[in-house]
DNA sequence: TTGGGATCGAGAGCACTGCTCTCGTTATGG
DNA sequence: CCATAACGAGAGCAGTGCTCTCGATCCCAA
């Protein structure tokens, strides 16, 4: 954040501001596929070629409110998890679940962009990666700090799925690569239960949401 | 499917079915916001205007598409059922759930058009309300009969929530409302457990097919 | 058999979209 | 001080959903 110098380096950040605070506005009311650059552009007051000079196209716009949705969201979780850090690890993971439900209900259209259908065309870009990491890594913080503290008693074995040796198989090695991407240190039955209790919980949001529910509290 | 007595009427049926079918697959290659009724009116031979003495608006082709992709789904759910009728309760259920996976990575686009975010706009008229509740019959079915046979022996008390018996309580709730929605006489319990197991598979489901998970297999 | 009414396809047109290109203007840095 | 880069405005292109009108065709009933 080091100071704009020239004024038209300060005009520059700020006209991005103000684009992306309405575009913002307008997904957060009417939703992502409703974004009109033209709209955007009307509400400032400029015309919608101008906007091109600020967003190489709609999609560039689209991506850096999600990269902003993302680190929001992301700083949400990542403040439940600590401060709840001195509390069991039930209570922790129910924290940051609350926090993410929290989030997504007061955002349902950005939760949507985050975590719906994908726009067909659209390949989210580098750069999103790291910011939609956040909420995994608080997620796995917690579980890592149980585990470290050694909190995690249940058995850890093949109860996680049902019978099949070899599709439990298959799940450990998955299991075992989230593990490493999300630099989690523990066995991996308990890596595929935090999989399980993550994919859970976007699941019941998503049906919530979506309207696929009559109505499920948490 | 009595016979179409004029030949307007068998003509008619037959258009409509064109249009269908071609904007079906439209919606699995593109995607369904890149559904274009003049696509579809293009590809034809006719011009846009003549799609709308068949179906009064897009909203309302996607909606038959809805209709037929949840029947689709459903009909595949029922099979699976159905087929492993006479399996212990885990096997069914795991059948079912193979099924469903199995569509939606055959089909992504409708998975996405069924499960996926809501078109802002859109909103699902009644007649999507039956197709949509086969699968979750088809999965509470297979609940049922293993209730019915006494073969669910797990402790089925407060475990299914950490801790908190208040919103062990809230969830209680909204199980009762499904179960009498489904018609499922059984213990809340069970019922609460079909519920993750639900939005487990279908949350899954969404992270896999809509890009954010690196790759688990079931 | 012969109307009359419903149905249908074609075409033009409206308001909107994302995006490109050009053309003056204005600010910046060498 | 001046060349250059950045900028906003405007016109324009190809596409969208949807409406309206106008002939042509078909079906049913008198």
């Amino acid at each position: 954040m080091n100071t704009l110098r020239t004024a038209r380096e300060r005009a520059r950040a700020t006209v991005v501001a103000d684009i992306k605070a309405t575009a913002q506005r307008h997904v957060a009311s009417e939703g992502a596929p409703a974004l009109s650059l033209r709209a955007v552009a009307r509400e400032l007051g400029m015309v919608s070629s101008a906007i091109y000079r600020y967003f190489p196209s709609r999609d560039d716009l689209l991506t850096a409110l999600i990269v902003d949705a993302y680190d929001d969201l992301g700083a949400q979780a990542e403040q439940a998890a600590a401060a709840s850090a001195r509390a069991p690890a039930g209570r922790r993971w129910l924290a940051v679940a609350r926090a993410v439900r929290e989030w997504a209900e007061a955002h349902p259209h950005e939760y949507a962009l985050l975590y719906g259908s994908p726009i067909p065309g659209y390949r989210a870009p580098q750069t999103t990666v790291a910011p939609a990491a956040r909420v995994a890594f608080a997620l796995a913080g917690v579980v890592r700090d149980a585990w470290e503290r050694g909190e995690i008693t249940i058995p850890l074995d093949n109860d996680v799925v049902p019978d099949d040796a070899r599709v439990a198989e298959s799940v450990a090695a998955d299991a075992r690569r989230v593990a490493e991407a999300l630099e989690l240190r523990a066995p991996i039955g308990v890596v595929a239960r935090m999989l399980i209790a993550w994919t859970q919980l976007f699941g019941m949001l998503s049906f919530s949401l979506f309207g696929h529910l009559v109505g499920s509290v948490d």
